[in-house]
DNA sequence: TTGAAAGCGCTAACAA
DNA sequence: TTGTTAGCGCTTTCAA
């Protein structure tokens, strides 16, 4: 028994010719070790987790990817949660995978409660975030450069000479607090008063951009939109379409995110396009890392945002 | 320590007064179940696999979305594995899922030898496929209707006149082989010859499609094009549309699969529509009824498909 | 270099 | 209704 443990785990300690003969009794009684008992007696899993809002959307997608490259050259695997944007949910994965079900895990622009973060951050369970930062509590952070990316996209859109400019917020998301403040912020610099009236909620998808357009349009007058996510854009777009506004010629509209999606619309989607695949990439390194030491450094790292210019926002 | 198991999990056998300070003290100790100790001596680890051709493909993201969702409804979580479009890949989440790691697995569009497919079934882990049959083994399958589809999809370019249709295959799979053994059927049964100039291959991405394209035009002429996914149909789009041939007028096209971004291309995509979310659905479903039970009954499932006619084949 | 034995944290059978 | 005990399958001493 403790020959085989060896053999399987390529101790040195084991002449070729016991090596052999355990090689060949495996092959032969089709034995597979019970991952179970190997975890409990090695306390690894080697098992990462990520806990995502909604597999079914794309933007997630190449974040994904991220994790699971850097995951597979250490030998871990993923298990995946989608909490299909309930926090409620997202609380509840959190308990399945911290019962030592995997090494660490991490959360992808969670909805959780700051104290709720905190709490897990207490435990000393090992998890990274990402998209979301939570100052009160020792965890680290990997989020997108925000500020700079909504400042790039509404500069551009005043610059070209637009001055009513409406915004589409999503639901209640540090993401789009950030982007917000900005698109505040950068109307002021230019001496532009902000209208309340100019800004509209959507959930982040096409259905909820085309009705904030549709409520939009119904209050005021405007020449060209800044929606939070990419989705949200697209349907506006595509409403806009729909009442036989012209895109860009009648309304000028500038996404974030930069999905594949982005550039297959017609007008293509000018967008900030944020570095997805990274972000995933450098979660997971960080979660690698942690796992291994006793003294962990918690951080939170930036990754730049740019904006990309297609044909939405007529300023090609 | 017995009666914390019991409280945990539900037994009816504790007071309530016990229970309370059972409770208690696990909130006051933090306490956590090892879920590895628990799935050790349960010999149950309530978790599902699903080893996937490659994540980032949107096509298997509704299938994900009803794997997931029936899998949640009984207390079910997933494990996923990226298999990156390698076989060797493949086998080996193979082994790792049958390691006891998961109760069983899914295994989707896999693109294994046969020998391996059935050498699992006979080792009795439980498994099931997706868009596979392998006769030769016990095994159960969920597929959707491949020749019934690509037969709509041929016949429907036909009725509208156009005689010189070609075939972008895909890479050695069953689903490109049956899409394909239908092409030449349909052909065949409306009297025109099959010619072999007109078929390429591509990898099933967008790329692949355009590249495909490219080939087949540098041959010989045609009207129309059938593809055998929607991405490569999209990709031979684009480089339509860089080379000034117009779609439709110029050259139809038409995909399979129905994914989301078929409809937001312009023009839309002409495709053949299949009910991913329930092949998802149908096959967690079927898993976890051969889980709970000693007889097992395999069988192969053969979901629906059916063309959806938009305005890439010019015939809207 | 190999084998024996202890123990990881849980559940289930049994005893109290 | 509660506590005691054995054992799930592995790894890791320790002894041989």
């Amino acid at each position: 028994m403790a020959t085989v443990s060896r053999v399987l785990n390529g101790s040195e300690k084991v002449s070729a010719a016991t090596r052999q003969r355990v090689l060949q009794a495996i092959e032969q009684l089709q034995y597979t070790p019970n991952a179970s008992a190997k975890a409990l007696r090695s306390r690894r899993t080697t098992l990462l987790g990520v806990v995502i809002p909604a597999v079914s959307s794309i933007y997630y997608l190449e974040l994904l990817k991220g994790i699971e490259n850097t995951a597979i050259e250490s030998d871990y695997n993923l298990i995946i949660c989608d909490a299909q944007n309930s926090s409620l949910r997202e609380i509840e994965y959190m308990k399945l995978l911290s019962s030592r079900r995997v090494d660490g895990f991490i959360i992808i622009n969670t909805l959780m409660p700051e104290e709720e973060v905190a709490g897990l951050a207490r435990r000393g369970f090992p998890f990274v975030l990402i998209g979301r930062v939570v100052k009160s509590a020792n965890v680290s952070s990997i989020v997108v450069a925000n500020r700079s990316g909504a400042a790039q996209a509404v500069e551009h859109l005043i610059r070209h000479g637009y001055k009513r400019i409406a915004y589409i917020r999503g639901m209640f998301h540090p993401d789009d607090e950030e982007r917000f403040a900005t698109y505040r912020k950068v109307l002021a610099e230019h001496g532009l008063s902000f209208d309340p009236q100019l800004v509209e909620r959507g959930h982040f998808t096409e259905e909820g951009g085309a009705q904030a357009l549709q409520r939009l349009l119904q209050k005021t007058e405007f020449s060209a939109v800044f929606a939070a996510n990419d989705e949200m854009a697209i349907g506006a777009m595509e409403k806009a379409r729909q009442l036989g506004i012209r895109v860009p010629e009648d309304l000028a509209i500038v996404g974030f995110d930069n999905i594949r999606l982005a550039r297959h619309v017609v007008p293509g989607l000018t967008t900030v396009d944020m570095p997805k695949y990274q972000l995933g990439a450098m979660a997971a390194k960080k979660l690698l890392e942690t796992l291994g030491n006793e003294h962990i450094v918690y951080e939170r790292v930036v990754l730049k945002t740019e904006l990309v210019v297609r044909q939405s926002c007529g300023c090609g």
